[in-house]
DNA sequence: CTGAATTTGTAGCCGTGGCTACATTTCTTG
DNA sequence: CAAGAAATGTAGCCACGGCTACAAATTCAG
């Protein structure tokens, strides 16, 4: 389709950019919630300090991110206190996680380097759908045996 | 390094986190250019309705964006006339297409149907570093043997 | 308990990529 | 060739995710 001699149809190109454009969107609250998810996880609690360290912004940036996460429902925080997941919130970093890690053990198993592997996961994560995921899992098992 | 019982290193982390907004930042240079390369070579030329309608988006929108482009040193465009790419332009679209192109082939080996297969690859293809590249391509020959 | 350090919040700026609405230019067609 | 259609340009709006600088609250030491 996307061959040099033809051109596939104009709405199904758009409605690919379209998708791609869509999940960008949901990117960034994957991401936090994730690293919400963690920080409780391993430290109890999850502050704007080390989220800001940890996602490589300023906290401004991270005031602002958390401010619109909890427009949507995926966070509570109050004034000067720690960051709680609601229980969408939740769900979403569990699904996230799940799909980083499908990721990530099959680009090991692929041959890629543990660190790049980490690396590229970070940004396909984001981007693969189910059906997608479940072939990789599935390609992940035949790598291994 | 991601489970629920330990936190890797702040400072790695942020880096992975920055390489994705890194990638970002390109992304929409390399779709552009790649779909401006076709569009030549299918049409003889590539103007600002077409781009506006395989991409999604109002002509406005790709108005502004060829201007980046062209500030950026991609692209030539000269009012009311089509756009035309720089030698660097067209080295981005070609290898943009190479990496789409390995990307597709590997999801459809992996047993992704066609259309899917074709939509993640448009989200993954700008996060895929050029060590997963290889493993991609060489898991891709295993698998059809 | 008070003062300093830390954390958090807020204001205001920027560039990007969306949009609509309107202006202008080019093309096409009668 | 003139008029209408189509393409392109421009202005101005928005939300997002960056930032710095400054303000306020909380925490921690002494």
């Amino acid at each position: 389709m996307t061959s040099s001699s033809e051109l596939e149809n104009a709405a199904l190109q758009a409605a690919k950019f379209e998708r791609v454009r869509e999940a960008h969107k949901t990117e960034v609250a994957e991401d936090y919630v994730e690293l919400i998810d963690d920080l409780i996880n391993v430290n109890g609690e999850a502050r704007v300090v080390e989220l800001a360290e940890r996602m490589g912004v300023s906290h401004a940036t991270v005031n602002k991110i958390v401010g619109r996460l909890q427009r949507e429902g995926l966070v509570i925080s109050r004034p000067y206190r720690s960051i709680f997941l609601t229980d969408e919130g939740r769900e979403m970093a569990v699904e996230a996680r799940r799909r980083h890690e499908i990721v990530v053990k099959f680009l090991k198993a692929a041959g890629v380097s543990p660190e790049t592997a980490e690396i590229d996961a970070e940004g396909i994560e984001h981007h693969v759908s189910d059906e997608t995921l479940d072939c990789l899992s599935a390609l992940t098992g035949k790598i291994e045996i």
